[in-house]
RNA sequence: CGGGGAGUAGCGCAGUCUGGUAGCGCAUCUGCUUUGGGAGCAGAGGGUCGCAGGUUCGAAUCCUGUCUCCCCGACCA
């Protein structure tokens, strides 16, 4: 069977990825170390994700807001675990003026060099902080709840398009309470708002749970990610939820005078998703002939492709196109406009066909001469593109039935590409594992997916051993699901009565 | 940041060892012919060979430096 990508995910799943990038538009190099050009694909792929899930933040009570791009270097000081954890990958501004070397080129100008150097934000705790211990002042003013859509920059050693870039846009979310138990109820409420978010709006299955104290955030008390398991098995941490504690409240001085009158430090949150997930949506929903966009965060979900002849019938064709968006563009699909696209550019209309195949539009109408005669429409679906003969499965049939079928139809795509994740991820966790010489030969596969043992979540140099030991298989710990069955039996590492069950696989 | 590979037309590559001022395929443009479907034939346009120095009468080719990308490792919310 020919397929549109020049690699396919069984032949080389890296080289595969980064086709379906570059195929679908989604995104380019830029010549700046680990940067990236979001082409309007992707980034069409960014808004919608955006507007998702700032609806949800909203809805949470959260505020957006903007800090600045700028730290002064000091901020980072006053937390130590925080500024031990950035520290290696920061962008430093030392100086604000260029001039001329003499031989035609620019260098910084040592008289403009700052007193303070400033960082490019890796995240924004310190300076939201700095903000929040004048926002803060009586019990009256929590909980505080801001979020911003900002762009981070981390100097990451190696970096891969969407995944680990060097600059990548996210939300990040901050918010203050009075107390532990309500600033853990806002850590779980964003995480389950992720694990939600994925699950319905990017059809990406994941697995909420704790991080392991290795894997924490930076001066974070406790770190929840939810994990979305690629096609090669791997897995793909795609947000993060943290429960600060009080220690970043001490650093920045966020008090507040209780209803007793006396000072209490607040305790904080911080959670986050960023332009990652779309890489995850790339290596889980994508095929050998590009990306399969949810219709949910799809930009266009209906592309209409008409097949024009340079004649007379061309003119019927466009109208008749026409008509059609119109009459797709007044439905409503998951609460919205449907979003439709009639793809007049002057180009071959089969190009146009793959074109659209690789950027994973959900729908794409095909409208011919003899369609316009009939009544009728070609329809491509994007989730199961051939039929059993291994041809495209075009289905030509009424206009009418289409357009009143299409919101279904759409969803009906959300769900099958959901399902079909759902069942991958489901078959490729095993629970069977119960020593270590086990879980190492349960990864010696091209696709191994995860294995979820029994745990005794051991801290500090006990936990240190077992950390060496999978990454001496190349495994890492990804978190301990909140919904998994209850710790039973031993923690296969330490021998000791199991608390709790903890995933392992290998990680992007 | 360590080891390996690579940067030549929009894309994919050859040419580099053995220095003599650039070539192929796809794409693009034009014309003709086709057409329920990623078309055929003919012709045309497009590159200071990643960048900066150096050697040389002459550099894509040799030397030095540097930037970027890919793979492995280290690192990684």
């Amino acid at each position: 069977m020919k397929h549109a990508l020049p690699v396919t995910r069984e032949q080389d799943f890296a080289a595969w990825y980064q086709a379906v990038i570059s195929e679908a538009d989604l995104a380019e190099e830029s010549g700046v170390r680990g940067c990236m050009v979001i082409r309007p694909w992707g980034y069409g792929i960014w808004e919608r994700i955006q507007k998702l899930m700032d609806a949800r933040i909203k809805a949470a009570g959260v505020e957006n807001c903007y800090f600045p791009l700028f730290i002064p270097l000091s901020f980072f000081e006053k937390e130590a675990d925080h500024v031990d954890g950035f520290a290696k990958e920061m962008a430093v501004v030392t100086h604000h003026r260029l001039i001329g070397d003499g031989k035609g080129k620019l260098i910084p100008d040592p008289d403009s060099k700052l007193e303070e150097p400033l960082v490019v934000r890796p995240t924004s705790e310190t300076v939201i902080g700095q903000a929040m211990s004048r926002w803060v002042q009586s019990w009256r003013d929590l909980p505080l709840m801001v979020n911003q859509w900002a762009n981070v920059v981390r100097w990451e050693m190696r970096t891969r398009m969407f995944l680990r870039t060097s600059e990548f846009l996210w939300q990040e979310g901050h918010t203050a309470h009075a107390t532990r138990d309500d600033a853990m109820r806002e850590t779980m409420r964003a995480l389950e708002m992720y694990r939600d978010f994925a699950e319905t709006a990017l059809a990406m299955p994941v697995v909420a749970g704790e991080k392991p104290e290795n894997e924490r955030f930076p001066g974070a008390v406790a770190t929840y990610s939810i994990e979305a398991m690629m096609q090669d098995g791997k897995a793909l941490q795609a947000g993060t939820s943290h429960y600060l504690g009080t220690g970043f409240a001490e650093a920045a001085g966020i008090k507040y005078q209780d209803q007793e009158g006396g000072q209490q430090l607040a305790h904080t949150t911080s959670w986050g998703v960023s332009t990652r997930m779309i890489g995850g949506v790339i290596m889980v929903h994508g095929d050998d002939d590009g990306l399969r966009c949810p219709p949910q965060i799809a930009p266009h979900q209906v592309v209409i492709v008409p097949m024009l002849r340079d004649n007379d019938e061309d003119g019927a064709i466009i109208s008749y196109c026409e008509e059609l968006a119109q009459a797709l563009a007044a439905i409503d699909v998951f609460r919205e406009p449907l979003r439709v696209l009639f793809d007049k550019k002057p180009a071959k209309a089969a190009n146009k066909r793959w074109g659209w195949v690789k950027k994973g539009a959900p729908i794409i109408i095909e409208v011919g001469g003899r369609d316009v005669a009939g009544g009728n429409v070609s329809v491509l679906r994007r989730d199961r593109l051939y039929n059993d003969a291994g041809k495209l499965d075009s289905v030509i049939g009424s206009r009418d039935a289409f357009v009143s079928g299409a919101a279904a139809m759409l969803q009906d795509i959300q769900a099958s590409l959901h399902a079909e994740a759902k069942a991958r991820l489901e078959a490729n966790i095993r629970r069977d594992v119960t020593d270590r010489d086990a879980l190492a030969a349960a990864f010696t596969g091209d696709k191994p997916g995860w294995v979820e043992i029994q745990w005794a979540k051991p801290t500090g140099e006990s936990l240190d051993k077992v950390v060496e030991w999978l990454k001496g298989h190349k495994l890492t710990l990804r978190n301990a699901p909140i919904d998994a069955a209850p710790a039973s039996g031993t923690c296969l590492f330490t021998d000791l009565p199991a608390v709790e069950r903890v995933l392992v696989g290998r990680s992007y």
